[in-house]
DNA sequence: GCAAACTTGTTAAAAATTTCACATATTCCC
DNA sequence: GGGAATATGTGAAATTTTTAACAAGTTTGC
């Protein structure tokens, strides 16, 4: 699927940002688009559209540009997302319960199968018909449901041994929504959402407005 | 406060991780630190550290390295995150919850000091001692509390009636929780938070981990 | 059937960002 | 006091990413 060797992490995170915009339009009924009308709708310059898609390859018909429904395919099978990953997560406190009961992760093929904690007044708990598992039991669990990505929504200090028991267990990827880095195995993918980060971006740019 | 005119979105991320790491660093105990150090914590290179930093003033001490506390309240000042921020949170659903209900923002400065929603059902509910208001009254109280940021936590089909309020009312910043593309005037600082992004990236690199 | 209007894919140029390398400054220890 | 060790700040080099430009392919209208 992938034609060149290198892909930027900026194209990734762009393409993520196609596929959310042409949902809308195929929504909207729209069949047919062209990467300038797409780039007003992204934000961003239209060669860079063309540009991120040839990474993958070729997508539109040259005069006529891009057929909607089957651009968002394409992409989503180029970012290999045309498929079903299963997740864990790890802290059940007010953001992993927000995760838990987000059905939109879902839809998309993100799906929570197994939700852990070792605070012993949450175990056993039924949350989104989720049971919540014990920590230490990471190692059957995502064996036995055969789990791809954790997600760790623990409180900082635990987030390391969070990974740790991931890693153990076989995850093949890890999101980090615990506000604090965290060591991994070069070979797992790792993304952290900070939301904090972000606060501190709008802040930045409201006092410094250029 | 700021030395250079044009600072790469790249580093307000980075600098956000420096703070993060220092203050683990500095309830650890940790007095000095150098590029090198931090580098190695942080998972980036010490010149792009050292650079970082340079784009807003000279908080080092050659041959010594940085003092801790002493960095982390100069990086603070940098971003304009060294004083509190009011915000309005738009939309009370299972994440604007989890966010009203998440203490760390508020101790870092950023407190939500109103909730808005548009459902007649919610108006009135007291969550975390914040009653939810209607979001027409947006204007109001964002001009009688001093509002800067606007968080929007609303379905995506609302996202953008709710940035217009905001910005009608005279916001200064938003951050968008939203899975849609909004507009807003180039004036307003607006920052994404798109978890399924995050999982796109994750499974992405998993399929072509090369 | 063909010219005019579009639009992609791609190469080349431009711009931005990161990394290197080193002069400059501080500390430590003899 | 001075040499060795350490570490910042910064200009220059290397790399990466973005943007521009255009050849090649498609459609439309007469």
């Amino acid at each position: 699927m992938v034609k060149s060797e290198h892909i930027p992490k900026a194209t990734i995170g762009r393409l993520a940002v196609y596929i959310q915009v042409l949902e809308t339009l195929k929504s909207d009924g729209v069949e047919v688009i062209s990467s300038e009308t797409l780039a007003q709708a992204c934000s961003v310059n239209s060669s860079q559209i063309r540009k991120d898609l040839a990474y993958f390859g070729e997508f539109g018909v040259r005069g006529v540009g891009y057929h909607v429904p089957e651009l968002i395919s394409s992409i989503r099978q180029s970012l290999g997302v045309d498929r079903v990953w299963n997740c864990a997560l790890v802290g059940v406190g007010n953001l992993g319960r927000a995760l838990l009961r987000h059905q939109d992760f879902q839809r998309k093929g993100f799906v929570i199968k197994v939700a852990f904690d070792c605070d012993p007044y949450k175990i056993g708990e039924i949350i989104e018909g989720l049971e919540v598992i014990c920590t230490r039991r990471t190692k059957d669990l995502i064996a036995q449901f055969d789990l791809q990505i954790g997600i760790i929504t623990t409180p900082p200090e635990r987030a390391q041994r969070a990974a740790n028991y991931l890693v153990d267990a076989g995850i093949k990827g890890i999101i980090n929504f615990a506000p604090t880095r965290i060591e991994v195995p070069d070979h797992i993918p790792l993304e952290y959402v900070d939301f904090l980060h972000h606060f501190y971006a709008v802040a930045f740019n409201i006092n410094f407005d250029d």
